[in-house]
DNA sequence: GGGCTGACCTACT
DNA sequence: CAGTAGGCCAGCC
C-alpha cells in the first residue's frame, strides 16, 4: 500500500471522510484504517488540509483518538468545529466528545435511530 | 541527502 | 490524569 500513488491516498480519504454521517464523528486513525492506511493518521490530517474547498468534505467530523478537537483550543479552527458539530447535535463535555455516543460504533444506531436524543 | 514540523496513534510509566 | 517513546509520513527548508 505504501506504493500507493499519493493522489490515490487522498481520494480515499477524502471519500471515507465524505460518507461519515452526519451527526456522527470518526479519528484520524480510524478513517486512515477505513481507507486502507492503518497507521498514518497524520496523513489524514494533512490529506484534510489540502482538500479543495469545492468538495465541501465534512473535515469537522474527524477529530482525535481523545474524542477531542485537534486544534488549539479557542483558535479559530477550533470553534469553527466544534461549531459545526454542535449545530449537528454531537454534544462536548468538557470540551471532548463522547465516543460512544457519537463514535464509530454509533453510526448504524444514528442511521436507524436518528439523532441521539440523551442518555 | 538530513532535519524539522505536524488537524495523529498506541503503549507504557 | 500527565508524560514519554516509538511509529507513521508528506511537505518544506
Amino acid at each position: 500500500m505504501t506504493d500507493t500513488p499519493r493522489d490515490e491516498r487522498y481520494q480515499r480519504i477524502w471519500q471515507v471522510v465524505a460518507e461519515i454521517p452526519e451527526g456522527c464523528v470518526l479519528s484520524y486513525g480510524e478513517v486512515a484504517r477505513l481507507a486502507g492506511l492503518p497507521g498514518r493518521a497524520r496523513m489524514v490530517g494533512q490529506a484534510l488540509g489540502r482538500a479543495p474547498v469545492r468538495m465541501d468534505l465534512p473535515w469537522h467530523r474527524v477529530i482525535n483518538a481523545q474524542g477531542r478537537i485537534s486544534f488549539k483550543r479557542g483558535s479559530r479552527p477550533y470553534r469553527k468545529q466544534r461549531d459545526l458539530l454542535e449545530s449537528e447535535g454531537v454534544l462536548f463535555v468538557d470540551g471532548s466528545v463522547d465516543l460512544d455516543h457519537y463514535g464509530p460504533g454509533q453510526v448504524l444506531d444514528r442511521l436507524l435511530w436518528g439523532p441521539i436524543q440523551s442518555d
